[in-house]
DNA sequence: AAAGATTGATATCTCAATCTTT
DNA sequence: AAAGATTGAGATATCAATCTTT
């Protein structure tokens, strides 16, 4: 159509079409490279990394989806492929008789080794090889505004 | 596991997970809100977009994968199903016979209308709300810069 | 044969039950 | 009943054919 909709001011507007682009081009620059290199779906390396993080390597189901941002039946779902390929294993919770834990194994803990190094290199690459000092302070700052906003409307993650 | 792989220095780690928690959250948000107040997923306020982009009203398959970044196969298989419930319609391409053309309709036209002063006001109020001329600036280049980068290993969008 | 588009099979995600334990 | 998790059904996304026109 001719006539633009309501819409956000020129520069705004510019911005944030880049900035959604940015969006879909960069989770699928990243995805490309984990499935070439490592045969990992991010996905796949996002749970792994989440695994990875916890001193045990093993986490509740429900924290997995908290820190993710996934819904619980996702993970459940997710985490039933990974077991098929030998990735995860669920263990029963000794403490809370309903709850699961999910487990790195040691197949999980050697691909997630293997991929990270090339995965960091290309966000190194893609990204923080373009920041100046400054930059990244005015992002980081803006992240955190953003982000803030978000859990306002959405306390504790509602959806997560 | 208490030793975390290869990865970046704390600052940019830090950075980069807030990105990531950003860049999940926030599409998040807007899609409920689309869903909520005009039944439209994202994905569809995204091709209505690009249609009311055109002069006409009327984009070409090709076209709408190439300015959304999505395979052919999936812009076909969505416009199907927004087929169905009337906000698009296929017209063919007299130029060329292969061609197809997805056309926005009425109903279509309305429902981006009636959609978008509230999903400008939200990415508004969520966004840029929060941003000073500054950070807005810093921002444009910063998405810019990481653009370039990704368009130099993936030229004119391998994938769309 | 190559380009434009669609189709079908499979994988993944979401949503609403369901099941078990607290 | 509420919390933790799983399951199954339906919607959406991806991948590899297929079909038509150039």
């Amino acid at each position: 159509m001719t006539d633009e909709l309501s819409w956000l001011p020129a520069d705004s507007e510019r911005l944030w079409r880049r900035w959604l682009r940015l969006n879909a081009l960069l989770p699928a620059a990243l995805h490309r490279q984990l499935q070439a290199d490592a045969d990992l779906s991010l996905p796949d390396f996002d749970v792994l990394v989440q695994l990875t993080d916890s001193p045990e390597g093993r986490v509740r189901v429900s924290d997995l989806a908290r820190g993710l941002h996934w819904e619980r039946s996702r993970v459940s779902h997710h985490v039933t492929r990974m077991e098929r390929r030998g990735l995860v294993a669920r263990e029963e919770c000794r403490d809370d008789g309903r709850g699961a834990f999910v487990v790195l194994t040691p197949e999980g803990r050697t691909a997630i080794e293997q991929a990270a190094p090339a995965h960091v290199a290309t966000v190194r690459r893609l990204v923080f090889d373009a920041l100046t000092p400054h930059e990244a302070e005015v992002m980081a700052g803006v992240v955190e505004k953003v982000l803030a906003r978000l859990e306002v409307g959405d306390p504790a993650g509602a959806s997560a």
